[in-house]
DNA sequence: ACGGAAGCAACTGCATACGGTATACTATTC
DNA sequence: GAATAGTATACCGTATGCAGTTGCTTCCGT
């Protein structure tokens, strides 16, 4: 793949190669440990290393790759604690994103939101991969809308390994199956007609796939 | 300044100028708008652009610089709006904080957090710039004993350029002084022995410099 | 056969070099 | 005199090259 032949002059390559080693993390391409080699990737996509390597930096800041110093970047690796602290403060913040979004919605929105909720409720379990994009994309569409782009850039920084870490699970116990259809409580949160308070509905989403996903925030027992 | 000389092997270049160019945006030294010679710098701490412009892109990430696609990196430069959005979101985290560090508060952290209050207290406004250090260093005691290293990141990410815009502020404007004596009611949240929710505090203490911190969250009057 | 040390291979971190783009300046024209 | 086109310069983005470190393999000693 040349990408220097492809891209537009006026953007980077660095850019386009934090966007394609993004993708294939969370679609999980690059499993949970992997290591990524700079050269090895630099000849694949036809550039120098450099680019590639101040990718992979990005990505770290991102928190879905580690460095260990002169030895290299690997895929992050979460512990189930990991998990757990992660989901803690993703219930907090999604839920101030369902609140922002709740407060200043638009029909553009609403609409865009119940056409994904309806292509998830109809979803034949094809592919878990695709499944984790259209998931993702559903939240990422109410966090865009809460006005708030550093809440915004923040839930970006967080939530994206979590569905890089579950894609694989779902593809190796390939029994399991993605749980798209409950995303629609989560409309009727944004959409105020919900009797739940956005935090509950968080838990309850979360819960879907994860035990005590409120145990290292502030609702869990401990607090 | 060589900096080549003086590190240990063990440990890059990057990271030290990430820490040298981080303290000196906070401080003030750079100030907002100011732009970030890449070569410039490699010359002043005598090493190549290289670790440079990868110590910049990590503070791109922090929220500290901006880069303005082939033109180069300018120490960032916060709109009031700014300022709000991310005030509004540094309510819930820091609330959330104050929540877990009181639930696991250790006789360590009491300690410090209660000495820091007490110099702060004794403060006699001589540099404003140490002002805003020894107030990030109190907040940064809290995120750091919250026991959640990701509220701890995304506080890490959100806060210092605050800092960093406010300083600037208060050195330009040499009447006010930072207001560092009402931190205690923070402490007490943390302590147990406050009247008042995690919250609140925070939203009174964000009050002292701010005007409506709460606009952009969801406690709000939108939300 | 097993443990340890020395040598080797590979890869990252950093330095230098080059090409292209954006901005600033100058000259020319209206 | 002002505005625009052309030119020049500086700086970023990227490529290539080198050196130090890390981890592994192999060989020797026990």
């Amino acid at each position: 793949m040349n990408l220097a032949a492809t891209i537009l002059p006026t953007t980077t390559l660095k850019s386009h190669l934090v966007a394609i080693l993004r993708d294939a993390i969370i679609s999980g391409k690059f499993k949970p440990g992997d290591r990524l080699n700079e050269t090895r990737l630099a000849r694949e996509y036809s550039v120098s290393r450099i680019p590639v390597r101040e990718a992979l930096q990005q990505l770290q800041e991102q928190g879905l790759v580690m460095n260990h110093p002169r030895r290299g970047m690997f895929v992050n690796t979460l512990s189930e604690e990991d998990c757990q602290k992660i989901n803690g403060l993703r219930i907090i913040l999604e839920a101030e994103a369902l609140k922002l979004c709740r407060a200043r919605l638009t029909a553009a929105c609403e609409k865009k939101l119940l056409e994904l909720v309806k292509k998830m409720e109809r979803w034949k379990a094809s592919s878990e991969i695709d499944a984790a994009a259209l998931d993702l994309e559903f939240h990422r569409t109410i966090w865009s809308n809460s006005g708030n782009e550093y809440l915004e850039k923040a839930l970006n920084s967080l939530v994206p390994v979590l569905f890089a870490h579950q894609a694989l699970e779902y593809i190796t116990h390939d029994r399991l199956h993605w749980p798209l259809k409950h995303h629609r409580s989560l409309l009727q949160v944004v959409q105020g007609t919900s009797k739940q308070t956005p935090e509950q509905a968080m838990v309850t989403h979360l819960k879907l796939r994860y035990t005590n996903p409120e145990r290292f925030s502030s609702l869990g027992a401990k607090a």
